[in-house]
DNA sequence: TCAACACCTTAAGATTGCCTTAAAAAGAAG
DNA sequence: CTTCTTTTTAAGGCAATCTTAAGGTGTTGA
């Protein structure tokens, strides 16, 4: 994610650079007004961090031109200015944020991610070993790999892994992920059990899933 | 627009929706979190305001569970809290916003007014490979070239890849999309995709809308 | 050692859910 | 009212998935 930062301060500049880019976003600094509107308008950026107080132009009318030009890139602004009046201005010129110095790096960061997600929630993640199970996205992987599991399979494998260290009964399992609540015995676990195993690919060294002789199953990293 | 206050403190709620509807909003109170969270899911907000301590359910939970539930009416954490600790936990929550007491009201209002402007968030543009999705104008293209979509049509794409990445249950696909809430099973959804695909000229190998068999589909890149 | 038992593995039949097409119903435009 | 478009319903076909069942393998305890 490309993020423009108009900043005319280079220690904060250099400050903000450099922390973002640990976060592995790429970060382009511009140090005026007008040359940050022009290169916001060149250049598709994901985010705009921009200082209040710059030489040329101010942050304020950046923002607004940029908005009058229908240019919908959230923008957050950072600043020492700190009077609530300062705060509705930069608001209604179009800002998305607005965060006043001197602030942690960690809210910034957390703000900025806030304008970049897709409006949703976090994601629900287990992990066992070198699997990674992805309840938001139903996927699941090895080892960056993908392995494509059948809904039941799915369902199976995220049951073991919510109970991760704890061991499954075989009449839990029957009741949690088949959802039949009386005595039952066909073979259906064992089945998608190695089903499971199968597909990724454990051996019976492996003791990722374990099998409990007589009670059920565990998973352990 | 109708906003959902929650909050136990009868002095500010009392401010906070007093002012609010001098703005013309229409507010609810919910004055414990297990409440604000049943209304919430209950009826549709425009606008969730979240006290963090709350009698039954933490503003941080209610949040949380909403998000949970892939609900994505905007949300500002309205609190006493103000370590960046705490406004990390909530903006990595699911929060839009998160404003410290004491606060002004009149930033409290341009704060909400951020949230609820049309061009709020992320850009209104949604893309997945070569399809180019504009929710202002209404238009879809592929390579540059318009794809005439119905409203429908649209609707489901734009649903679609609003939630890129992530799988979209038909039964939420149904809701949201269709606007029904209550046990459905035409194949509707079925007809719209293939009409989608068929329009967009994508194969079934052509991976950028995949179907989860038994759930749902999803959009990927 | 051998029987009893539990689990593993495989394959085949049953079931389910999705795709596709066509046509009816509902809305919009002339 | 007619005609056209959009939306929804319905049904057949097909393929993926689920379940059952049966034989194999390994473990346990007499």
């Amino acid at each position: 994610m490309r993020i423009l930062l108009i900043e005319d301060e280079p220690g904060i500049a250099r400050f903000v650079k450099q922390g973002l880019e640990e976060e592995s976003f790429v970060v382009d600094v511009a140090d005026t007004g007008p040359a940050g509107l022009a290169q916001a308008l060149v250049q598709p950026y994901g985010l705009l961090l921009v200082d209040w107080m710059l030489p040329g132009l101010t942050g304020l009318e950046v923002c607004r031109q940029l908005r009058a030009q229908q240019h919908i890139t959230p923008l957050i602004f950072l600043t020492a200015k700190d009077t609530v009046a300062d705060t509705i201005e930069g608001l209604q010129a179009g800002a998305n944020d607005y965060i006043k110095k001197p602030f942690h790096f960690e809210e910034l960061l957390e703000r900025i991610r806030v304008q970049l997600r897709p409006a949703a929630g976090p994601a629900e993640r287990f992990s066992l070993g070198p699997i990674v199970l992805d309840v938001g996205t139903h996927r699941v992987h090895k080892h960056d790999e993908e392995v494509v599991l059948t809904q039941k399979e799915f369902a199976l494998l995220e049951y073991l892994l919510r109970h991760k260290g704890q061991v499954c009964y075989r009449q839990r399992i029957i009741e949690q992920v088949w959802d039949i609540h009386f005595e039952y015995n066909t073979g259906v676990i064992d089945v998608y059990m190695n089903a499971l195993r199968k597909k990724l690919t454990l051996t019976k060294d492996d003791d990722c899933l374990q099998t409990i002789r007589g009670i059920g199953y565990v998973a352990r990293d």
